[in-house]
DNA sequence: CAAATCTGACAACGTCTCTTGTCAATATCG
DNA sequence: CGATATTGACAAGAGACGTTGTCAGATTTG
């Protein structure tokens, strides 16, 4: 049961619900916090409030329980990126595969190097939680990666013409993005970002040459 | 502190060693079932006994904690399927890259099939449980992954004149496969083994044909 | 100023689990 | 057979954490 007292009184010159939204807020950034340097796993709910500088009510006004604060976390990091994603390939001109993808690329695995909090959340900390965030989190990938196929227009006819199944067409795909993502933070970011560029277009740009571009 | 008995009496015909030896195996095997059907949280220690038929005692006698029972469950897991893929490439009388690789996959995705328990230890119940099991489960994929690439020989040289980083160029192609089974195993093995194969073929087939075979 | 509301610090309860210990029943050895 | 080792069932201590509750002080409203 959350809290529904419409419109309380203002305090410090904020109304009570920008005053609840911004502890909400401050909980999520938190919680990043915390589970970047500790994991998920062993990340209390006390540890996340002291990080963000509230109580464990303030907790409990916002937050069903600790999962939800993760779901409510990996969502904003989702968010993050996509908006930043979405904001390189705006400029493009082009229609070329190549091109979106590489640019998709650099912009993600950069978003990553330059968070390496919300990288944990996103490649490490959500993962194995629970049945539902495992949903959440591989639906999630895999509408990505089936958004980026839509931009070869007959990829999905070809794949299925040729006995492929694109939902996990998709997955195999997304896949080799995030397990680069992931060995290249496991790594510390040794590679410079421009050779994991290259590494994962090596395998997406195989890729969309043999069965994406116009003329296969 | 591990019981340090060295040769004990024997027991309804069997040797103090072998008896341990017996419930440590039941141990692992009830703890796959526990894992597959309830997950590796949740999972506590009392319902991997019972499962076993065993009680708490006998798994301090093998075990020093719950995580060091899923490592072991993962090592058994790994090792079968090790065994099986291998047992499936040693009739193999070529070198082709392409033969060798959808061979193993078929091999790889059909054990999975046939051990849903196993897959979901294999693929899910591992993530995300500590530093340490990350650091065994990506380390043991990507040396799988490598040794692989090394059927190809001079794939290590061209990759680097291509300026990829070989790790992970591994690692996106292990993604790429692992991927794939979590997808199928999400879906409740939906779609038949071969276009299970088919698909991942495509994206390694793709790279094979454009990075590593003879004449690129 | 006085009443009401909001905030922060922290106590306290209940629950769950790991881990160790106890004890009787069973099997083996001399 | 008597002594000892082994097993299985279960109790109990300890610790951690989620969750709710208390209360004094700060801030706003009338």
């Amino acid at each position: 049961m959350e809290t529904e007292i419409r419109s309380g009184r203002r305090y410090k010159g904020v109304s009570n619900e920008q005053r609840r939204a911004e502890r909400r807020e401050k909980l999520v950034e938190g919680a990043i916090a915390v589970y970047g340097a500790i994991g998920y796993h062993g990340a209390t709910v006390r540890a996340i409030c002291a990080e963000a500088g509230l109580t464990e009510r303030y907790f409990y006004e916002s937050f069903e329980n600790g999962e939800a604060l993760l779901a409510a976390a990996f969502e904003a990091v989702m968010a993050r990126l996509t908006e930043e994603v979405m904001a390189a390939l705006a400029p493009l001109s082009t229609y070329d595969m190549g091109s979106i993808v590489r640019t998709a690329l650099a912009t993600y695995y950069g978003q990553l190097r330059a968070n390496p909090n919300e990288a944990r959340v996103f490649l490490v900390e959500i993962l194995g939680v629970s049945p539902k965030m495992d949903t959440i989190y591989w639906d999630t990938i895999r509408q990505v990666s089936l958004s980026i196929l839509r931009f070869a227009p007959d990829a999905a006819e070809r794949a299925k013409d040729r006995g492929l199944d694109l939902d996990l067409f998709a997955d195999g795909l997304i896949g080799a993005v995030v397990q680069i993502a992931l060995g290249w933070v496991r790594s510390g970011y040794a590679a410079p970002i421009d050779t994991v560029v290259e590494t994962a277009m090596a395998i997406l740009g195989a890729v969309n040459r043999e069965y994406l571009s116009p003329r296969a």
